[in-house]
RNA sequence: CGGGGCGUAGCGCAGCCUGGUAGCGCGCCUGCUUUGGGAGCAGGAUGUCGGAGGUUCGAAUCCUCUCGCCCCGACCA
């Protein structure tokens, strides 16, 4: 391809809307466009990289026995009512009427469709099992779409869906999957963590998220280096470092007047806030209870719901009609309020409000002062200890680049995807559901890979193999040169970007540096006359000098490997 | 949805406080020169100053409303 003939409008500044790498760098290496907000245009190099990955993609799943499908992204609502996701779901649907006043969405994931697919398709145990994908656009109202194309209101995602005759069989399903996602992210030259993760509204027991670690990265995830466990900061368990040291309190009420929050009354005691039991008086759906967590943690709201349900915070009022106490002098002892307690605060002993105005009580002992149901619910942080093997975490951004869930029967119950057995029993089909992002490995490998001149692309998902980037095109011999090059490139199925443009070499080598094609080949009329061309990496900036022979058969070596 | 910021030429910005014929750099077009890291000279084109209403002799500038975009937070199958 020749540059004169493709459409990349790269900028030399990037527009001041911009922030994350990826997005500056795909404005300005001429990538995408702008429509709105959360929406995008993929221009030529951006819809070639797309291609790439995708490809890759459509290989690995292939490779599981998926099979490619296409379903509409226009859905009839009466499908979404009967999983309750009609209601369920929010803002976050786009929601429309066709001309007959009837109720559409567009879609935002695809289980309800396939599911009803199934339900009219599969009758037989003989029919199962089946992975079924699609590599198409999701529509999802996003309250903040973000950082380019990482979090945008229209996206392609591939989504598969396996279907099960047993749990087994869903195991199986889903390891595959687990195994192709490596295989995927790999092959596309990420740095990537396979995560324990919280299946949210998708429902289901089991999940895992793909995870390319990027400051640009919305999710936190935790990684303990000894013993390999990963999660989702949204479900990640640890124990929180350096317990405090055991004081030989006894258990007495001291003044605190006007003293209410942790910081005030430890600032006020001058005792370390890892003394002190927080209190939060909370309201779920069979009442008040209490959730403990020790004075430096944060409590985890997921966490806890898992435990108990949803619930809310206790207005000003509602704790002093609960307790007879303001909130800031709530203690754990003293009260018959079901408590939910952070494991860190098993042992030791404790300052915490004594349920009395203007005082707090110091001396408290957990589980002999008062009784818990003992849980994790506090926030991971920097410097836990791994609940597993008790090494240091660490934690650390990432892009949820891909994820995997176990959904069971969630969907083929209501929707009745049923199948018959060897006995003739009629049984709903497990099924599981994973989801790859595309336009995110994109933004990843960018994020991952790029200097201060542009992008560098893992040369598996780069728009091109490689350019070749002629300084002067007036000179016979370095046009004579580059075209010998260009066609015998083309000769060997490789895919060459050939700057033919009547600009100065800066300009080239800016542009080329720019757009990020992996492997440049230079060819100037100075280094010619010398008999040699030279092979640039994009990444590490080495040039080799070969002659016009020897480099043409390395190009094409390195041409080759790259795809 | 809460908080903050910004909308002036394709991109980056100044002008606004203190109202008086809309500017700079880059890019773009033409010509000549130039050709190993965003060239030089000469000439040229480009604006509903986000939109609507108001104040005023006069509004990019002041007032009111509104729309859009970005960032932080909440939310996120």
């Amino acid at each position: 391809m020749l540059f004169s003939k493709i459409f990349i409008p790269t900028l030399r500044e990037a527009p001041s809307e911009a922030e994350a790498v990826s997005h500056v760098l795909m404005l300005r290496a001429g990538y995408v466009r702008q429509l709105a907000a959360g929406l995008y245009i993929y221009l030529p190099l951006a819809w070639k990289v797309m291609g790439k990955i995708n490809k890759i993609i459509r290989e690995e799943m292939d490779a599981i026995g998926a099979q490619e499908i296409s379903m509409p992204s226009l859905h009839p609502s009466e499908i979404w009512q009967k999983t309750g996701r009609w209601d369920d779901i929010g803002e976050e649907m786009f929601r429309l009427s066709d001309r007959g006043g009837r109720d559409m969405c567009l879609g935002m994931t695809h289980e309800e469709i396939i599911t009803w697919l199934a339900s009219m398709e599969i009758r037989s145990y003989r029919g199962l099992p089946q992975i079924w994908y699609q590599i198409q656009a999701k529509f999802r109202d996003e309250a903040r779409p973000k950082s380019g194309v990482l979090r945008t209101r229209e996206f392609i995602m591939k989504d598969s869906y396996s279907f099960d005759r047993d749990e087994n069989g869903l195991e199986e399903s889903y390891k595959k999957h687990a195994e192709a996602y490596h295989r995927i992210f790999s092959r596309c030259g990420l740095k990537f963590y396979q995560v324990e993760s919280d299946p949210g509204m998708m429902g289901g027991a089991t999940a895992h998220e793909f995870m390319a670690p990027s400051p640009a990265g919305e999710d936190t995830i935790i990684l303990c280096k000894k013993c390999g466990y990963a999660a989702n900061i949204e479900i990640a368990k640890s124990t929180p470092m350096s317990q405090p040291p055991q004081e030989s309190w006894i258990l007495e009420d001291i003044p605190t007047p006007g003293k209410r929050t942790v910081d005030e009354v430890s600032g006020f005691l001058k005792i370390s806030p890892i003394f002190f039991i927080k209190s939060l008086v909370l309201i779920g759906k069979e009442g008040p209870f209490l959730a403990l967590v020790r004075g430096d943690q944060e409590l985890h709201e997921k966490k806890l719901q898992k435990i108990v349900g949803d619930f809310r915070p206790a207005q000003r009022d509602e704790v002093r009609n609960i307790l007879g106490v303001e909130a800031g002098f709530i203690g754990p002892h003293n009260n018959k309020l079901r408590k939910i307690a952070d494991i860190s605060l098993k042992d030791g002993i404790y300052i915490s409000g004594a349920n009395k105005e203007g005082f707090h009580t110091k001396g408290i002992k957990p589980s002999v002062h008062f009784e818990a149901e003992w849980h994790d619910i506090h926030v991971a942080g920097e410097g836990d200890k791994c609940s597993k093997c008790s090494e240091e975490i660490a934690l650390g951004k990432a892009i949820e680049i891909g994820n995997i869930f176990k959904l069971g029967t969630k969907y083929s119950k209501p929707l009745k995807a049923f199948y018959l057995d060897e006995k003739g029993r009629e049984i709903p089909i497990i099924m599981g559901s994973y989801g790859i992002g595309p336009a995110r490995i994109a933004a990843a490998a960018i994020e991952q890979n790029n200097d201060k001149d542009g992008i560098i692309w893992p040369s598996s998902i780069a728009p091109f193999d490689m350019e070749i980037i002629p300084l002067n095109m007036e000179d016979a011999e370095v046009s004579r040169i580059t075209n010998q090059f260009y066609n015998e490139l083309i000769k060997e199925g490789i895919d060459v970007l050939m700057d033919d443009r009547d600009e100065r070499p800066g300009v080239k080598f800016k542009d080329a540096d720019l757009i990020g094609i992996p492997c440049q080949v230079i060819i100037g009329g100075r280094s010619l006359k010398d008999g040699f061309v030279e092979i640039k990496s994009r990444k590490t900036k080495e040039v080799e000098k070969l002659s016009v022979d020897v480099a043409i058969k390395k190009i094409k070596e390195i041409g080759i490997q790259g795809r």
